[in-house]
RNA sequence: GCCGAGGUGGCGGAAUUGGUAGACGCGCAGGUCUCAAAAACCUGUGGGCCUCAAAGCUCAUGAGGGUUCGAUUCCCUCCCUCGGCACCA
């Protein structure tokens, strides 16, 4: 039979589809999760559904995971690579709102729509794990998690000041709060007073920090450092000082002293006042104590004249009304009214015991309540915020910290104030001393003193995690007016998510569950008498925070019999948690412990930088609170994380308010995935994103037609090579002992050029160079093309293979066409995408002739080849380079002063 | 203000233990094929000078200094863009 001369047409949606079916049937992404030898999970953040569906943001995300999926299972890993939709939770809620469906009929188009799209890009997913957040049977667990962070007290009810999004009509997390704006809405967010559910994150603030320092914990640097910072671990110390008054009868108040928490306590003897955020408890001891003058205790009854005197220090209406007016201005207020100090004199002092000196105590709405102490000793004349204060309030600045530039005058002006370091004066035994140095004495002294505590602060606060919302999972707890608050016992979990008509936000302050008596009236499972459900729902940010973990259990069956099957020699405490648990379905975990073990934690995890401090820190707190428990027997969820950059379109991130989202589907409909995936990953390197352009997509669709008809010239027109190497279906691509070298010079350049190629598009895989490793194969297939006649077989294969995690339904078909097999003979092991990645040998990596730079006074001004086994050999290249014309018209007349010789790389001569 | 990432042709971007700046692609220009177009293919493509042409010279990696035989790369000062945090004591 004789081939046709013509090769078909290059037409993506022709097979695309097919080879999609083909992978799914033969089960070609589905590693065995029982027993797969060399387990690579290979993980990418899935998707919530709040839209009409991907967009190419997402597209670029999950195509740059999969190429390392793909290349990773080439490699021989068993690489499970799931997906699913985090479709519960506000940001689909707020899109059903948007659309005005029911969340519950609105997610049933959007997982249509979503797993359509996520088959056309053609990725290895295990579609047989997929996973939905608001399904039951998950959320289930996630109800699970939430009664194990109550039982082992890390989850309780705080009243708080928290941030309140009036769009959203809930509570979120400071993670969720952007420049004072709702992380979703973009709503300016309001503090509401309000009792809330938190998990106590902070508990875990210390080892959430120092692992991100462990050697195993690769990460990329920016979501370290921006856990770190987040985290926001400080050294100092808590000053105690006591509380006076100018009066000669001072009246006793409890407390009598106040605490400042500090990390420059070296800057004491320059303390001159303190000021008190409007929260801090002191002001309302104050308040109390003078709002009746009735109500003055009787300790301390004051004379008549003693009393009106203090009451003339303390004006307590004046305190009343900054107080009120600070706690009801909104971030954006504060903000507005640019960084100007405002403040009112609380009438009181703190006597600063290194100076004796009285320092008045000021309410500012410029100190938070909830960092450190919620009191600050102000040190005008090193800090700068004190500063201001100080300025405005005509309060003493003392300078005691000289810097660099050696000014000893008076403190007047912003720029003269030292912070980052320098050497102390004006502070007694301090003196001379780094500030260091200093810091380290002065806390001694205090804490020697009595009057300082060494403490660590950090900045990380407890996750708010209840959601006055429809669309989650509710928190699974009971009030009871007997016996407080009660989880739902575990056997009685899921609490289900009730259809609800009224599904709707209103912002009174409680979630619409709360409208559903039938839903809110329950049994205590404590005392059996009457109770009520908690009717707030869990943020969306707990549903995500384990999926990792579902994934590749999601198939199996919860039965007992696994746990107990636990060899003795099998020590770990998960173990022996498991088997010494009590009876009955509470025994069941969401996750099969020896596909968990095999398995987790996760090998490679791809995703957005956008969530550092939020899904990334919630992830691995849960996982650290579940290793606690003895649940699973690690800490860290994902071993590598690799933060990907983000595609903007028309210079700005894609977004739904902006209009300029990008839809694959037209794309792929027109170019095909594997032009679109291909031309996503070469516009720039994969943790910087891009500009997302149509012509450059046409180009790349341009490029793979190239590389088809390059192929099918190969497959249709027998050359003489390639009778020479008839075997059409070696199994040996990229064996470098399977070449044969003929000893042309042309032959030699093409296998060098493969060997290279091979070599270059490996090494950039390692390391997530999509486009570099793109451009390589480019240039392999110019070389190709220029060199028709030469190619062999191997070429071929090579080029298809590193081509293939790519573009892999084109790939794929050409492999099949390359190796004449018919589809219904395919099998799943015939697929491009389960076939060994291709090898170098390094040997066939050196040139016979080299070039050389030839520099004159380090200006290149010729350029030689010489053989390669000459070139590290300076007598010969200095002979050979002055043997040039050129060279010699810059050397006549001219003293060489020095010989510079780069071995295989140039020789430079320096003359004058 | 602090932390992080960047600044290279008309555009996206290559190039690192300091050694040919601009790989690869887009765009553009010219050409081949065609009645024509599309597609495809070929050639050229940083600026300036010089030349009929070839060759050559010269400038150029945000700005300015420095180190070096040699700097996109290292150091100092500064400017700009993007992302994150932000009155955090």
């Amino acid at each position: 039979m004789k081939p046709e001369k013509q090769s078909p047409s290059f037409n993506p949606t022709s097979f695309e589809q097919k080879w999609r079916q083909y992978w799914e049937k033969q089960g070609v992404y589905q590693p065995d999760l029982k027993s797969a030898k060399k387990p690579y999970y290979n993980l990418m953040m899935f998707p919530y559904p709040s839209a009409e569906g991907l967009h190419v943001g997402n597209m670029y995300a999950f195509t740059g995971a999969d190429i390392n999926g793909r290349y990773q299972r080439m490699k021989g890993f068993d690489v499970f690579e799931p997906i699913g939709l985090d479709g519960f939770g506000i940001h689909s809620e707020n899109y059903a709102l948007k659309v005005g469906r029911h969340p519950k009929e609105q997610a049933k188009i959007s997982a249509k729509n979503y797993y359509r799209q996520l088959h056309a890009i053609g990725n290895g997913f295990a579609f047989k794990n997929t996973l939905e957040t608001y399904d039951p049977d998950y959320y289930r667990w996630t109800q699970w998690i939430f009664v194990q962070m109550f039982k082992h007290g890390l989850a309780y009810r705080k009243k708080s000041p928290l941030n309140f999004c009036p769009s959203c009509k809930t509570v979120l997390a400071d993670e969720q709060v952007i420049n004072g704006l709702c992380e979703r809405c973009k709503s300016q967010v309001e503090k509401r007073e309000m009792e809330q559910w938190f998990f106590k994150i902070t508990d875990y603030a210390e080892k959430l920090l120092q692992n991100t320092f462990k050697q195993s914990f690769q990460w990329s640097d920016k979501v370290k450092i921006g856990q770190r910072n987040w985290i926001g671990k400080k050294e100092g110390i808590i000053i105690n000082y006591s509380i006076t008054q100018l009066s000669n009868n001072p009246i006793t108040i409890t407390p009598n002293t106040i605490s400042c928490f500090t990390t420059r306590p070296d800057t004491n003897f320059g303390a001159t006042f303190v000021v008190l955020a409007p929260e801090h408890p002191f002001v309302n001891v104050i308040l109390n104590l003078f709002q009746d003058p009735k109500k003055i205790p009787d300790q301390a009854r004051l004379a008549e004249a003693t009393a009106k005197r203090v009451r003339n220090d303390i004006k307590v209406k004046e305190i009343k009304d900054y107080v009120e007016r600070a706690k009801s201005k909104s971030e954006m207020d504060r903000i507005a009214e640019g960084r100007k100090k405002t403040g009112v004199f609380t009438g009181f002092y703190a006597i600063n015991q290194l100076t004796n000196n009285k320092m008045p105590i000021y309410i500012t709405d410029f100190v938070l309540g909830h960092v450190g102490t919620g009191a600050v000793v102000g040190v005008p004349g090193h800090d700068l915020r004190d500063f201001q204060f100080a300025k405005e309030f005509n309060l003493p600045i003392i300078r005691v910290v000289v810097g660099k530039d050696g000014d000893k005058t008076e403190i007047t002006r912003e720029e003269q104030i030292q912070e980052e370091e320098g050497t102390m004066i004006n502070s007694s035994f301090l003196d001379g001393k780094d500030i260091h140095e200093a810091t380290k004495i002065i806390m001694d002294y205090f804490v020697e003193k009595g009057c300082g505590k060494r403490v660590i602060e950090y900045k990380l606060r407890d996750w708010c995690i209840s959601r006055q919302r429809y669309w989650g999972a509710p928190i699974p707890m009971i009030n009871c007016p007997v016996c407080g608050w009660q989880p739902v016992p575990e056997d009685q979990l899921p609490v289900l998510l009730p259809d609800l008509e009224d599904w709707k936000p209103e912002g009174t302050g409680k979630g619409p569950l709360a409208k559903l008596s039938s839903f809110v009236k329950t049994k205590c499972p404590k005392c059996g008498g009457e109770a009520k459900r908690e009717t707030d729902v869990c943020d969306t940010f707990l549903d995500s925070s384990w999926y990792f973990l579902r994934y590749p259990s999601v198939n199996i069956e919860h039965k007992t019999k696994n746990i107990e099957q636990k060899s003795d020699t099998d020590t770990s405490e998960v173990a022996r948690r498991d088997s010494s648990d009590g009876g009955g379905i509470s025994k069941q975990l969401p996750w099969d412990h020896e596909i968990t073990r095999r398995w987790l934690p996760v090998t490679q995890y791809i995703g957005g930088a956008e969530h550092t401090v939020l899904h990334l820190l919630y992830a691995r707190f849960v996982t650290m609170a579940l290793k606690d428990w003895r649940y699973i027997d690690f800490e860290e969820p994902f071993s590598r994380f690799y933060a990907h950059g983000l595609i903007i379109a028309e210079g700005a991130k894609m977004s739904k308010s902006r209009g300029n989202v990008v839809i694959p589907d037209v794309y792929i409909a027109k170019y095909g995935a594997d032009a679109l995936r291909t031309y996503l990953m070469f516009l720039g390197p994969f943790d910087q994103g891009g500009d997302f352009r149509d012509t450059g997509i046409a180009g790349m669709y341009r490029f793979l037609g190239r590389v088809w008809r390059l192929v099918f010239s190969v497959i249709l027109i027998p050359t003489a090579s390639r009778e020479k190497n008839p075997d059409r279906i070696s199994e040996n691509a990229g064996d470098p002992s399977s070449f044969r070298n003929t000893g042309t010079p042309q032959d030699d350049t093409l296998r060098r050029v493969m060997h290279h190629t091979i070599k270059e598009v490996t090494e950039d895989l390692e390391n997530f160079r999509y486009n570099t490793a793109i451009a390589h194969i480019m240039e392999f297939v110019n070389q190709l093309t220029d060199n028709l006649q030469l190619i062999t077989n191997n070429h071929i294969k090579s080029l298809l293979l590193m081509l293939a995690p790519f573009a892999p339904h084109m790939t794929e078909e050409l492999w099949h066409k390359f190796h004449l097999t018919k589809l219904e003979q395919l099998d799943k092991l015939s697929s491009i995408h389960l076939h060994p990645w291709p090898l170098y040998d390094p040997k066939y990596l050196v040139e016979e002739e080299v070039t050389m730079v030839i520099q004159v006074n380090g200006k290149t001004r010729e350029i030689i080849k010489i053989q390669n086994s000459e070139s590290g050999i300076q007598n010969k290249v200095e002979e050979e380079a002055k043997t040039s014309e050129k060279i010699k018209k810059y050397l006549v007349g001219m003293t060489i002063r020095k010989v510079i010789f780069v071995p295989g790389r140039l020789i430079n001569f320096v003359i004058s």
